[in-house]
RNA sequence: GCGUACUCGCCUCA
């Protein structure tokens, strides 16, 4: 059973929820029964894939055959809710929640103030910060990174300065993703002296900019127009032993595409033969 | 063994 539940979590991640479907179905048949852990996972594979109906079938499939649902299976039915901006429905299950007795994490929460953050709505997010709080739950690293993520989104990069520090004054230590939001909130409204202020001061925390902090920066130089800048970038983050991606590529080629430089987005273009594909 | 935050695009929602 455990085999199959690493089995069956690898393909919903992959969103093949076909082959995953096949395989709970063969775990019935050799009279192996899914556990709640199995359950949960399909219920979130379903739930990524914005499946909410089918999602609520198997909810109530396991309370059928007596396997009690957890406090993780209601956190992925809420991040599917989320994902279709219900809301509504997303605060009911928390009630339901309440009512079988399970209590809240701190994940929970912030599935929904992300689902807010990613619905533009972030006063909602703050709202049910303030609601965590109230409950006696004590906000993490996610929190704080969500809501920064959604203030920089929206261009408030005080507020999210501001939401930075008092994460600091909690004594919460930042990680690398954190870094990263505020980084690209930086880059992605123009300041791009302080995104880079902040790359020296992440170093100075320990951290190494991967190559996600070096795609929000290569797209903020690109916003500019600064293609030498941003190969000087490139060239960087290769010297420090780092793989450019797709998304490197991408936002390189739409860059030199954007400046009129055919050539040199063409010859990316073929180096990413040996990768996944290109959209833009 | 399952759940939450960071970069291009896609998907989804309205």
């Amino acid at each position: 059973i455990l085999r199959y539940s690493i089995l069956v979590s690898a393909l919903c991640k992959q969103g093949m929820m076909e082959e995953a479907e096949g395989l709970f179905k063969e775990m019935n048949e050799k009279g192996l029964s899914p556990d709640r852990v199995v359950y949960n996972t399909l219920i979130d594979g379903y739930s990524c894939l914005g499946n909410t109906e089918k999602a609520f079938t198997l909810y109530q499939e396991m309370e059928r055959r007596g396997i009690a649902p957890n406090v993780v299976t209601y956190n992925v039915l809420i991040k599917g809710l989320c994902r279709k901006h219900m809301f509504q429905e997303a605060i009911n299950l928390l009630k339901v929640m309440d009512i079988v007795g399970l209590v809240p994490k701190v994940v929970t929460y912030n599935i929904i103030i992300n689902g807010h953050v990613k619905d533009g709505n972030i006063e909602e997010g703050f709202k049910l910060f303030e609601e965590m709080q109230e409950k006696g739950l004590a906000p993490d690293i996610v929190t704080y990174s969500t809501l920064i993520n959604g203030l920089c989104k929206e261009g408030r990069l005080h507020e999210a300065e501001y939401c930075w520090k008092e994460m600091l004054d909690r004594r919460i230590a930042p990680n690398i993703k954190v870094y990263n939001t505020l980084l690209d909130g930086h880059c992605r409204f123009g300041n791009m002296q302080k995104a880079f202020s902040l790359q020296r001061a992440m170093q100075r925390d320990g951290f190494k900019p991967n190559i996600i902090s070096y795609n929000a920066l290569i797209n903020g130089l690109r916003r500019e127009g600064n293609m030498l800048e941003a190969e000087d970038l490139w060239n960087r983050l290769v010297d420090e032993g780092l793989c450019p991606d797709v998304v490197t590529y991408n936002l390189m080629i739409d860059g030199y595409l954007s400046s009129g430089d055919t050539h040199k987005a063409l010859q990316l273009y073929e180096q990413i033969e040996n990768k996944g594909l290109e959209p833009t």
